[in-house]
DNA sequence: GTCTATAGTCAGATAGAC
DNA sequence: GTCTATCTGACTATAGAC
């Protein structure tokens, strides 16, 4: 279809230049930043047809719904981000031959190939990391019906790395734990929040992702190996 | 205005029986319930007034506008709670005499007063709880432009309470790791991704609050009294 | 305080020409 | 594939009768 992704044949054999970017990768494009911005409900197709200089119709044209562009948007990042964390983890799986892997590397596997996406507007850069945080806390089923298959793998392949780690864990604590690591990674990244903090923090820049990321590594590590039993009473 | 709330004698001698609650927190408590659900943007006002069975109206005459019903909203309930949190902490200090309090004791005047309030559906219950958690996460001015304000002195009596605790974090590494608890505890109250765990968690209920802080606890006092330094190497 | 009626704007989606 | 034009319905907000 793109005379610039696939075939160099077909490019010099087609007649007009194209602009450098087709209608379907412009608005994704752009949709990824204003969903991003503004979240799901709020933010309207014709914003997304008007920033990105294509037809209103042309949307449901290449994508059929609003909801179908939002899984699409998403999608296109998430697949190859999360392929890299399942292959970063087997391989330092393979290396430690058996052995059991430092919560560390568990967790850098995770991160880090987000923190590359984040550093490469070629891979949504900014804008698709605070997509990414919200959408874990986007409400309504258009945007989670999908969520969960797209994570299931994930989930599962991380779950059992960290009950090698932690063999103190039961499976159920376990869960609780990988969903509140991903919570504070989604909360934070979203960083819908974070410009309270500013003021109190002078050299904290929120852009910064590679900052951010230092900081989160020590108190996920720390949460992770916390011992299982604090009991509340007293209420 | 409402004879049940303050004044006996203005009760008998109103002439008709009222319902027994009046417009405005009917409007409050279906309002709750419903941006708790939806969030704000996916809320219309026409739900609301439906499902509270007053005037479309009704809204704008008491409120003034959808973001400050909103508010409105947020507001009576955080601010007691708020109150709460300090008034706790506060008695924790006294008590203690000049000795930095232990963690577990700090974190549990923070999150005690929103479990006391999701158990008690006068305070809301679990509908407020997972309004508190969205509302974390809300994209949208409406919604964030009144939240630092709200939060401000919380946050900093909380920042001075773990300072003591916890002598050898920077200010700005503290101000990161109060961002976070509040990341997760928010996160995991709105509940919106938890339903993707409840598959692989046989005898996990979402609703159940208090369970799922005895799960939180202990991964945020591990996450807080981590050591401050790593460093990410090779990527 | 509560109602109806409506203004004024915007939404997502589609039919049909080119 | 892209466009215009338009349908249908929803939205917030307000004016004015009661």
């Amino acid at each position: 279809m793109n005379p610039f992704r696939s075939n160099v044949l077909a490019e010099s054999s087609s007649q007009h230049m194209k602009p450098p970017v087709d209608t379907k990768d412009r608005i994704l494009d752009v949709a990824e930043q204003i969903f991003a911005e503004k979240g799901y409900s709020a933010t309207s197709m014709r914003t997304i047809t008007t920033r990105a200089n294509v037809n209103l119709a042309a949307v449901n044209y290449h994508f059929g719904s609003k909801a179908q562009l939002y899984q699409a948007v998403f999608q296109r990042r998430v697949a190859p981000m999360n392929k890299q964390r399942i292959e970063m983890l087997d391989a330092m799986e393979k290396k430690a031959a058996g052995q059991p892997l430092p919560l560390e590397a568990i967790l850098r596997s995770f991160i880090e190939p987000a923190l590359r996406a984040s550093l490469n507007p070629k891979q949504g850069g900014t804008n698709f990391i605070q997509l990414l945080g919200r959408t874990h806390a986007e409400p309504g089923p258009e945007v989670h019906d999908f969520l969960p298959l797209l994570y299931e793998k994930v989930k599962d392949r991380y779950r059992t790395a960290l009950a090698k780690t932690l063999p103190d864990l039961s499976q159920e604590e376990l869960s609780w734990r990988v969903h509140f690591v991903i919570g504070t990674i989604a909360f934070t990244l979203a960083g819908t929040d974070a410009l309270e903090m500013i003021e109190s923090c002078r050299y904290c820049d929120p852009a910064d992702i590679e900052g951010i990321i230092q900081r989160l590594l020590p108190f996920l590590v720390g949460g992770l190996s916390a011992p299982a039993a604090i009991k509340l009473t007293s209420i």
